[in-house]
DNA sequence: GCCAACGTTGGC
DNA sequence: GCCAACGTTGGC
């Protein structure tokens, strides 16, 4: 099972929204990148997900899971604009920040610490234990 | 609010 | 197909 990180800015859709969405999740519609939408296209079910959040915060949050697998985003109107959809599984038990990441030797070649552009991001399984480490689990 | 970084676009 | 210009993202 392979590993990811997405973000959100927070006061737009944030990790209690996507709570709020129940089992059923959301549809990870509005990319417009192709590094991202390329990287949602290798999504299988099941992958986990840290959801982040840019802006405000800058903190991983939470624990996510794929509940669809890349489907056209229905806000676009090219159908190379794929998504897909995602639903919480766990808040973290402490919200790991950026600035903890950068300092954090180990996560040195994390996405999130070298591309900070990038939306939707893969995440490896040494990254993700590391993180879950630093929140506390 | 600023600006650096980076992906994308479009002219040649 | 190259690369300069442009727009956007997101940390600070």
């Amino acid at each position: 099972m392979a590993r990811w990180l997405m973000k959100s800015e927070p006061d737009v859709f944030g990790w209690d929204d996507l709570v709020a969405k129940g089992a059923a999740g959301e549809e990870w519609d509005g990319v417009r990148s192709a590094q991202a939408t390329g990287n949602m296209k290798k999504m299988a079910l099941g992958d986990e997900v840290f959801f982040y959040h840019s802006n405000i915060g800058k903190e991983i949050v939470g624990i996510a899971e794929v509940s669809a697998e890349a489907h056209p985003d229905s806000t676009a109107d090219d159908p190379k604009w794929q998504c897909v959809d995602i639903r919480a599984v766990r808040p973290l038990k402490r919200p790991v920040t950026l600035a903890e990441c950068k300092a954090e030797p180990r996560l040195a070649e994390m996405v999130l610490v070298k591309n900070s552009r990038l939306s939707v991001q893969p995440v490896t399984d040494a990254e993700w234990t590391v993180v879950l480490e630093m929140s506390g689990e």
